[in-house]
DNA sequence: CAAAAACCTATTGACATAGTAGGTAAATAG
DNA sequence: CTATTTACCTACTATGTCAATAGGTTTTTG
């Protein structure tokens, strides 16, 4: 299940690029136009900004900017950033323990065939993809 | 995130299935064999056998056996029982509150992309296929 | 009738999720 | 140069899920 921190985070950055002035947008903005609320979204920022997404600046006429053009983020880059590994079973995360019955799992496989899956998925996709050209009214 | 009981669930199923003796095995031989407590897996069957994918039967001599033929079973379906719908965002599962922002979420298209990969992936997958032939020595 | 098995209820510790609250530091517009 | 705007920081909390453990009751058959 993604949660809320790696959604929102992907909105934030679609904000970001779909509302682009050249300089920064303040979070209150952001905030308002995705319906989410400033304070939570302070925390989600944060990251992205440790992890290297976003540049935060402060005072007056601060905000928050992309690093890069929208298509050179990947969306399971952002995922990965904000919730950790993409891994769909505990044994195949990160830092697991190595399950001492790998060898004779007859299960593994499947996990490890969904977790490429999912993986191949999400790091292919791009945030520049998931902008809606299509804007009629 | 695959939890335990789902993953155990499956292991249930093809130690069930792989030890078949046409008649009932004992929880205690699966456990063994599985090397998961016998304690656990009892709140793990007791769903199974709630849910339909296996008969249990008290008393010496009893046990538990599959209900249908292993390819008869989809590897879905076994998830789903055990740990509900296999939704990979809050939004799209079942009993979700219609989220008002579902016209114009950008994101919604991905989510829903992922999730029926997901939902292909688990559903077109049996039991029968886990099944390792090859058991050379 | 005794053993073996399923079946049932309750409890626990650890952790994650989805926030809220209140304050400090930095930078600029006027 | 100061008031305002903004990011940035620490802490707290309520709720829920996960992964079990514990101990007892009922059922069935050898």
């Amino acid at each position: 299940m993604i949660s809320t921190k790696g959604r929102y985070a992907i909105r934030v950055m679609l904000d970001l690029a779909e509302n682009d002035t050249g300089s920064y947008i303040p979070l209150k903005d952001v905030a308002a136009r995705q319906g989410i609320s400033k304070k939570y979204l302070e925390i989600i920022v944060k990251d992205m900004v440790a992890g290297g997404l976003l540049i935060g600046a402060s005072g007056k006429g601060g905000g928050y900017r992309l690093v890069r053009k929208p298509e050179e983020y990947s969306v399971g880059e952002v995922i990965e950033l904000m919730e950790g590994p993409l891994a769909t079973v505990a044994c195949l995360a990160d830092g697991a323990v190595p399950c001492p019955r790998a060898e004779e799992c007859e299960t593994l496989p499947l996990w490890a065939e969904y977790d490429k899956l999912t993986h191949d998925f999400f790091f292919g996709k791009h945030i520049s993809d998931l902008i809606r050209k299509d804007d009629s009214k």
